[in-house]
DNA sequence: GATGAATGAGCATTCATTCAT
DNA sequence: AATGAATGAATGCTCATTCAT
């Protein structure tokens, strides 16, 4: 479970997440459709008659929706990369965070629980946007601003708290940033898409990622 | 530098680099032209007639050498795949391991110079096999069965080996090798993908991740 | 001015240029906005859609009032083609003109301003009309005979009159009718398509060319 | 016949008409398919599939050799723009004119026959180019270079030349021009596309034309 | 009467692949 | 070995028209 404590954030990332609410069933359908069919093949090799067909709609009513194709991968890429964000970017991280948790370990804690969540709903999107950034410059613009920018100066500030409070070792921000990320990421990675079908204890694991990085950031 | 003990695997890594010595100067040009445009927009995004317009042949001529558009992302990804986990296949891997570094550490550190080096020279190799695996049973299937299996079981016997002489923490190796991998591959990717145009001090970053993992590692 | 015995028939012509006093305002509004968009890209690249969009009305309005398109280009069409001959063809047309203009000079003088004015009107449609006829058979059908049947025999009976009262060369009918025209329609045409926007003394003009008919078809 | 005299440029015309003399043999095909089509139903309802079946080759075949169906199109009308100007613009065109007709009325006989058999040749291409200058601009901007431009001013001098000799009446020579321009035209659009199907006594009917135009220009 | 979502045939264009030269 | 013209299936997208509301 959450602290509750940390609550408040959630609720607010649940209410962005219901995105569209005035979407007809059609759109529902082609969208997830879309969805389910970029993830499997890609952007570029899915082919909208595929998806429509899939849908169970007429080709046509996907352009009546989305005018483009392109559009269509921005309406399901666009939401993801803000709820990815989300959980950083509410105007009340930082401080909340500082009065909140008292140890980075629970910062990280709370922080791998919420992801794993946040995966698990969110998977095949996550694939996508993930698979789709490399090859569209406007997507790298929007994810350069929104997460290198907003989120990793927030977060630095959070680590230089801690380092401040001598929790954590004076390495630059940035590389700790990066080595925390690296672990989490690639246990994420490795539970969701390397392998998926294996039975995980996610309390266990995260608790070892939480202790391998605070062993590893240590002060010495 | 690499230790000089190092060199004979190195050796043989490049002697399988020099891929099909029989290759004609179109097809050179051709394989090339393909790389380069396959890492900018992806398999399925990129075209044969702009590949033989930059590699400056014919439409045809791509034909005779590749059988298919397929043939043609296999020739590049296959090879990459073989020399990616070259490292750890030659067959002399464990026991030359076990007899040359007593340390974990400087495993790592030969480890983390060597994908660095790989990584520089072969780029954009590297993000067309990262890019199209996901959509390619075929290639998956190759990936699992060299890598997850061959690879890894290699990798666990050494990282049994280190438990044994009490060095590293009695996780379980799967485990051990995740947490070492995400360190060194989350550096790899934010060197050369995220922030490939930052000044890096690579010797600086290295050692912090080797320390970072260390400690991380260390037995309590 | 037209001169005031010249009253009657355009009073005719007027009346019949009302046309469907029980069209809705939206279905006006469908109208402008379809002779707008004709005039300016052609029927067969205006768009059922584009029309609805500048008329200001939902899609399917259009087709409530108009089963086809090309229902929406013959409403257009028939009237102005109607109006186009109407001068000529109503019923007292010949035994009017042969009491009332002594002189072809007066007659040419009174169809020059007339059509000056009916040009002016009625450009757009007009345009549509030129394009559209060469390429929907049912449309030259009707031109031909209203026109070319109609009102070629009413005129060439004025010709003649004139040829018999010694005014002008006896050529064949049809020949004075097609210089005749040529030199009016040029004129037109100069006018409102290829020089539009040039200041025109259209009196000046317009004397000019009958002058140029008159000394054409004079007998010598 | 034209008269001897003439010829010089008549062969100049002739040069320039032999197009792309390098095309393959589907591509002859191909543009001789794409004149019929857009002759019969214009450009934008003609469509792609229609010309390739008529041509006898793949749709894809069409775009390998124009890039577009616009290129299409430009390919059939600008060779024939510059036809229809090439008689005024050869650069020896005045002087010339000033040297050879010593009356306008030989100049007129000399360029009626050769529009009439420049349209019997082209007819096809010309109404092309009539039906779709109204909607491309380029085309039209091409048109208001070349021919307003270029030819008018040219023409124009060779009127003010016979002004002077006292052939014609002082008018503005845009006037001039606009006169006999809209005679000898309408004479070609009645022989040609009104009523093409009457025997036409051509050599009678330019002769009119020509008295006509003689008698309506001649200093009272 | 008016709407606008839905349709599916049709469009221009692209593409991987073939083959005669 | 190399070419590049030719192919025809497939693609993203548009359009006139229908129909339930």
């Amino acid at each position: 479970m959450l602290p509750e404590s940390n609550e408040d954030w959630i609720e607010q990332l649940l209410k962005l997440s219901d995105e569209e609410p005035k979407m007809t069933e059609k759109q529902t359908k082609i969208l997830h459709a879309a969805i389910e069919i970029f993830a499997e093949k890609g952007y570029a090799a899915a082919s909208t008659s595929e998806i429509a067909q899939k849908a169970g709609v007429a080709e046509g009513t996907i352009f009546r929706h989305y005018k483009t194709k392109k559009d269509l991968l921005l309406s399901i890429v666009l939401p993801i990369m803000a709820k990815l964000v989300a959980p950083f970017v509410l105007r009340n991280f930082t401080p909340v965070l500082e009065a909140k948790y008292t140890r980075y370990e629970d910062f990280l804690r709370s922080l791998i629980r919420n992801r794993l969540e946040f995966a698990r709903q969110h998977l095949p999107m996550i694939k996508i946007l993930m698979q789709e950034i490399p090859f569209h410059p406007d997507l790298q613009e929007q994810f350069k601003t929104e997460v290198m920018n907003e989120v990793l100066t927030r977060i630095k500030k959070v680590i230089v708290f801690f380092q401040q409070e001598g929790q954590i070792i004076p390495l630059p921000a940035a590389t700790v940033v990066r080595l925390t990320a690296s672990v989490i990421i690639g246990f994420l990675i490795t539970r969701f898409l390397l392998v998926p079908e294996q039975e995980w204890d996610e309390e266990e694991e995260a608790e070892t990622c939480i202790r391998f990085i605070m062993h590893g950031l240590a002060t010495r």
